[in-house]
DNA sequence: TTGTAAGCGTTATCAT
DNA sequence: ATGATAACGCTTACAA
């Protein structure tokens, strides 16, 4: 049977073959392929010619075939559990900025959503022989998907987070927190909220937890006293913020001067909220969060500065650099944070 | 030479075949891959046997060697100028949802950067041949880009914009943009302001300009002047929205009572600038803007709301389904907008 | 420097 | 229902 009717009847795509580059150009595929990559071994004016052709021709090498052949995809996977939040969407342009200089791929996954209650589903079949290596994005995982982590054997990094067994890259969420409360307290803020972003389901995901006992140990150490109705809970979003705000405002009782937020998000929601109610920031309510969110600035929001793109820049480099050979480029190191003072915080009202 | 030898010297990962499966199994390759792919042609008991011993085996499928045989990748490409701001974040979001629902993957092409200043690289070899379908987000597109574009035959549809040629989807901006500026004639404004979008370079993308019409369009309809001085630009940013205030306010003359923004980040630019420089809003300032942020709510922006991630998730699904035959799937559609009104308009000081 | 040919791991046709 | 087997398009020893 003609292989020309071989060809539509399994639904080829129309794209010319390095065999037609080959033919055209009088040479072999082997000369073809090392000519399109740029390999030695090939004669200057043999390269010229296979290069014009494959130009002519609209030549583009198949991703699969080469993939098959070399057991590489030359993309690289990135895990994440949003893309629409500031540090993910961050943290996927720095990958991006990375991947991109050096021709590679990037491969989103989004596992949509937070812990068990919404579906999500991520297995090793997801990602297993379509990339070459993974960077996960800082997230509470099920043990479930612990495992399949573990089970992948290709290179891969955790950003923001820590994963047992994982390098991890990330800003040191201990020191950052403590800065942030001792900001407060040097200011002369005795009596601090705490908005923290734990969920409390037994996932994997201790950043929220660190930050919680620096909090509690800094307030300790300063010899102040931490109140568990001062305690609220937020899921790292700017809504979780307001209503933090507004729980703790319809609370009887006294009111604390300064609250620390475990996020740019959650400090900015306070803030919000604290205008429409009329507690002006900073005058009667300090505000410090994390993050440094593109908003901050412009909010005036004091915060501890970190960069999720440059941290996921790094973990994507040395995902790419032991890719190409060189052993131990992938391990952990922390990344800088820096307290940034603006105009949410000022000492309490006398 | 021993096939072992061959596996190893070619670098080859570890990965079971679909070879090993069928030999633990007993049957050929071809009845492994029915199985596993959920085809009919096997009896019920072997399907099981098959699909325990590959479990066992952790067997998964080389997406490369599907990709080669079959011909298609099941990978939608996603072609942005960022990931970061709202529209985008949002939009890569919905079409995550639909293709990750269908198993398909979703590889992020992010052009980093407007216009031509900063270097950009989009060719059809980037994306050529790795996807089987082509999401295009909103923007600006080089000539050349452009021509790349047409080159790739595969299914495309642009979201948010328009790409001569192209099936897209997206907001009707005329209408959207009219209905801000009516709702401010409404209130009884006369002097009103715009902060449009438009780079003025000579990118294809005519969203800001078709913004700018509507606005000049609507006003002279209610015989109200446009004036130039009035007439600022911004690049959608929260941060040129803050200079562009700050560039209005600076200059002398008189100050117009509303401000009519092309997008909500601009918006909200203007709206903390104002608050810093004591012009309330919206007192002495209307301002409205188009998108509906995930701030616009707790700000309390009056905005037109569009659903980026719902237009995403409609050409993905349009795409999709091309893919599985549907001929005619592909087509322009117009997504909804919606005027919500809150804090940031009022009728004009008297 | 160039060519030959044997893989790479699937899928799909055609027999059985 | 199952199995042989020929593609798919590229890479890479190895031979020339």
């Amino acid at each position: 049977m003609a292989r020309i009717t071989e060809r539509s009847q399994r639904g080829g795509h129309s794209g010319v073959s390095i065999e037609d580059v080959a033919a055209a150009a009088g040479v072999s595929t082997a000369t073809v392929s090392r000519a399109v990559r740029g390999l030695p071994r090939v004669s200057p004016l043999t390269r010229a010619k296979i290069l014009e052709v494959a130009e002519a021709l609209g030549y583009v090498a198949s991703s699969s075939a080469s993939g098959l052949a070399t057991g590489r995809t030359r993309t690289m996977g990135v895990l994440a559990p949003f893309v629409s939040r500031w540090f993910f969407s961050k943290a996927i342009e720095g990958a991006d900025r990375e991947l991109h200089a050096r021709q590679y791929n990037l491969s989103l996954f989004n596992l949509g959503g937070h812990g068990s209650n919404r579906e999500r589903l991520f297995s090793k079949t997801m990602v297993y022989k379509q990339i070459d290596a993974l960077l996960v994005l800082c997230m509470a995982l099920t043990p479930d998907e612990l495992d399949h982590l573990q089970k992948i054997d290709i290179p891969l990094v955790v950003v923001g987070g820590h994963v047992e067994g994982c390098a991890y890259i990330g800003i040191d969420d201990y020191a950052a927190s403590a800065t942030a409360v001792r900001h407060l307290i040097d200011l002369g803020h005795r009596d601090i909220a705490l908005l923290h972003g734990d969920d409390e389901t037994d996932l994997n995901f201790d950043v929220p937890r660190v930050r919680i006992r620096a909090f509690k140990e800094v307030m300790e150490a300063a010899g102040l006293p931490t109140r568990p109705e001062w305690d609220e809970w937020g899921d790292f979003t700017l809504r979780s913020g307001q209503e933090a705000f507004r729980r703790l405002w319809a609370r009887p009782g006294p009111k604390p001067t300064a609250i620390f937020c475990a996020s740019d998000e959650m400090a900015m929601g306070v803030v919000f909220e604290a205008n429409r109610a009329g507690v002006r920031v900073p005058e009667d309510l300090s505000v410090v969060g994390i993050d440094d969110h593109d908003f901050a600035d412009a909010m005036g929001l004091t915060t501890v500065a970190q960069r999720p793109d440059e941290q996921a820049e790094l973990g994507t480099r040395m995902l790419l650099d032991e890719l190409n050979g060189t052993a131990g480029a992938v391990h952990s190191a922390v990344a800088p944070h820096q307290l940034i003072v603006r105009r949410t915080t000022a000492p309490p009202p006398s």
